[in-house]
DNA sequence: CGTTTTTGACCAGCGC
DNA sequence: GCGCTGGTCAAAAACG
């Protein structure tokens, strides 16, 4: 490990920091509902009678923070370790299965190998404007693109991604996005959708797409760290325990830039399409985890 | 009227 | 070099 990687905040993050540390079933060897690049995790076979999102936050067996931490590879030292990840392939979501070396047309959405990843030579930006993702392209005139000096190789952020049985495709997770694009998935039905973080300055991005193999299976992919707070809290009333939407953010790993809580209060989390999706029932299920986590809370 | 979504076009990276 | 594909932009439309 090098110096740089002991400073990394990433490296020693520990999401249940400020809590309790529960006990959620997010993670276990024969239940990966949750994968991330982590070649551990992703090597584990997909067993498709997994639980949802919700189901896994709501019980079920006891893991350990260490197979959670190892789940979401919070130990991961360095963007250069955190592979560029093409979850599609891993878990058979895409069409991008039945592209080059496809070996992912297995219908339980076994999650296949990570292959390594070359040339990963990612420095560890904590400048506030260093998000990569955020590069501007500026379009330009034809004939200025011969001149356009070649752009740095595109930085890929951290990402981890949530297999989910959910009937809608964006699920609350308490920051709020915008989309910014959709695209047909090549041998899918389903569309895959681009959001981003309303928030100012914040350049995190999820992609949302379902599998064609199981309709009922979304794959949500976060790439970058939130250098904010979790805007406000669901319907107006404050979050117990700050849980699960600050937990669930915790996923993320710390911005080195991590703003203070507050600036965000003037933030209107609920937009209709969102009030919207608030109804639907593992939104319940994830409001019972929190009276559950609230009363586990309680002296 | 401000915000969000839709959608076609554009761009970069990659494999052949 | 070319074609394919994923990702992003940005104008228009939709929405409340």
């Amino acid at each position: 490990m090098s110096s740089s990687e002991k400073n990394n905040p990433r490296h020693n993050y520990d999401p249940f920091q400020g809590f309790s540390r529960p006990t959620f079933p997010f993670f276990d060897d024969t239940n990966p509902c949750i994968y991330s690049q982590s070649a551990a995790a992703a090597t584990q076979a997909f067993d498709p009678s997994y639980m949802s999102f919700t189901d896994c936050l709501n019980g079920g067996s006891v893991v350990d923070y260490n197979s959670f931490s190892r789940a979401f590879d919070m130990s991961c030292s360095s963007s250069d370790v955190v592979s560029p990840m093409d979850d599609a392939k891993k878990i058979g979501l895409s069409a991008e299965n039945s592209v080059g070396d496809n070996n992912n047309h297995n219908p339980n959405l076994n999650i296949s190998e990570n292959p390594s990843t070359p040339n990963s030579s990612v420095s560890c930006s904590s400048n506030e404007d260093g998000d990569s993702s955020k590069v501007k392209k500026e379009k330009q005139p034809a004939d200025d693109k011969s001149k356009k000096v070649k752009k740095e190789k595109r930085q890929k952020e951290p990402r981890f991604a949530f297999l989910t049985k959910s009937e809608i495709d964006n699920l609350e997770d308490g920051y709020r996005w915008r989309k910014y694009g959709q695209k047909a998935v090549k041998n899918s039905p389903y569309p895959r959708s681009y959001y981003r973080c309303t928030s100012p300055k914040c350049g995190v991005k999820k992609r949302v797409e379902r599998s064609f193999q199981d309709p009922s299976v979304v794959m949500t992919t976060y790439e970058g760290k939130h250098n904010h707070h979790i805007p406000t809290t669901l319907r107006g009333h404050a979050s117990p325990s700050g849980f699960p939407h600050e937990f669930l953010s915790r996923f993320l790993p710390p911005s080195s830039n991590n703003i203070p809580a507050g600036n965000t209060s003037s933030m209107h989390y609920q937009t209709p399409q969102q009030q919207q999706q608030l109804q639907v029932p593992d939104y319940g299920l994830l409001q019972d985890l929190v009276s559950s986590f609230s009363r586990n809370q309680a002296p």
